[in-house]
DNA sequence: CATGCGTGGTC
DNA sequence: TGACCAAGCAT
């Protein structure tokens, strides 16, 4: 397999094909090590035709690490909102304020450091540091474990995280001297352009003579990696409903998990016998809102919507309603369990403890409490009108259920 | 090591 | 048209 001349050839050839000619992206047009360290988070597993959007705005709304620093939060969601993975966003912020603070705000080119940055792993480390600062480290992402896999025949399964170690270890004793920046990009760039998953170009290819895997007729092949799993499916029922000046009541996604700290539909999981019965639905969706504090009055199916995640399958249907308001009871409760919980384990403590103190009032008194609208919001709820709708950051399928609302309205 | 974590393009 | 894919990281 690793034969010392096809190596050495295949880093001489490769750097020279990336120096004749490569794509003039935006990143590219500096070595500021903050804009590349920007760009590689945002393509983590995400185009680059998607992400030369995002990245000019975000370098024009924070052109410096003490921007981004100092910025709130839902500026840097609203600017990332779209482009997926948010605790990207999260974590990219979190470790702009440990540079502000720690090194003046100015990225180290330290392999230490740059590695212990938040949202910064191997491959994005070895990024930074070759691209921004030309040091002799790899930076194996899924193109250059498909060239290197075909260039040298491995058959190790690239999905496994050993493939990625073993492939880096090759990958370092490829670099030539004094030019790790332009190789690491190079691969890349044959990845993106040549050696690309599926039917790979080889013809055009700058280091073909010496593939193993074109000289066995093995490019289709290579490399070998497992299937993902199907997404799994849920049916979700959520809740629209609009005020008298009408604003549409959302609420925003706890810190951590699915879509953290975006705004949405207050909505529920349901089985799908109760999801898909225009019956049982609506008693489904109030019972379940009502175990966390929110009571309402359904008024009919509005329509539904679907969302593929990496992992999940929603099946999402919009019931209207016409009455909604929050039990105080229950909203301590949450205030309480909040100290120290989070997410679903703060609504099973809040409903835990609802549930004991319903036991003591006599049965479902208090699901039939008075609906009226007038009532304290929770803390992560909010009524949301056309302006504070495009301000906040929404989730794709969310963004587009309210935006088609407002459109209408 | 396996799983959770988004979205849009492509065939 | 469903499956696969895209410059991964955290846990």
């Amino acid at each position: 397999m690793y034969d010392a001349e096809a190596a050495e050839f295949f880093g001489r050839e490769l750097t020279a094909w990336y120096r004749r000619g490569n794509r003039d992206l935006p990143w590219r047009r500096s070595k500021n090590p903050y804009y590349i360290w920007v760009s590689e988070i945002m393509l983590q597993q995400t185009r680059v035709d998607t992400v030369i959007p995002y990245f000019n705005r975000f370098i024009e709304r924070f052109p410096t690490v003490s921007d981004l620093a100092e910025a709130p939060e839902e500026d840097v969601l609203k600017l990332w909102e779209g482009l997926g993975y948010y605790s990207r966003a999260r974590n990219l912020q979190a470790a702009a304020r440990d540079v502000a603070e720690k090194y003046g705000g100015t990225i180290p080119a330290d392999k230490e450091a740059v590695s212990g940055m938040k949202g910064v792993g191997p491959y994005t480390s070895g990024a930074i540091l070759s691209i921004a600062f030309n040091i002799p480290e790899p930076a194996v992402d899924g193109n250059v474990m498909r060239v290197l896999s075909r260039y040298f025949c491995l058959e190790e399964d690239i999905a496994k995280p050993a493939a990625r170690v073993a492939i880096e270890g090759l990958a370092r004793k490829l670099i030539p001297p004094g030019a790790a920046g332009d190789f690491n990009q190079a691969l890349m760039e044959l990845g993106a352009l040549v050696c690309t998953p599926r039917s790979p170009h080889c013809l055009p290819c700058p280091v073909m003579e010496h593939c193993e895997a074109r000289l066995t007729g093995r490019q289709d092949e290579l490399p070998i990696k497992t299937k993902a799993k199907k997404p799994k499916p849920q049916h979700r029922l959520a809740v629209l409903i609009e005020d008298e000046q009408g604003r549409v009541l959302a609420r925003q996604r706890p810190e951590q998990g699915l879509l953290a700290r975006l705004w949405e539909l207050p909505h529920i999981e349901a089985p799908y016998e109760a999801w898909a019965s225009d019956e049982e639905a609506p008693n489904w969706l109030a019972t379940t809102l009502g175990l966390e504090g929110m009571n309402v009055r359904l008024a009919g199916h509005l329509g539904d919507a679907e969302h593929v995640f990496s992992h999940l399958h929603w099946f999402v249907r919009i019931w209207g309603a016409d009455r909604v308001s929050f039990d105080p009871a229950i909203r301590d409760d949450m205030g309480a369990a909040a100290g120290g919980l989070f997410g679903a384990e703060a609504v099973r403590e809040a409903a835990s403890a609802y549930e004991g103190r319903e036991q003591e009032r006599d049965g479902k008194a208090a699901l039939a409490a008075p609906l009226s609208a007038a009532n304290e919001l929770p803390a992560d709820y909010r009524w949301v009108d056309r302006e504070e709708f495009a301000r906040l950051a929404w989730p794709n399928l969310f963004r587009k259920i309210v935006g088609e609302h407002f459109d209408r309205s």
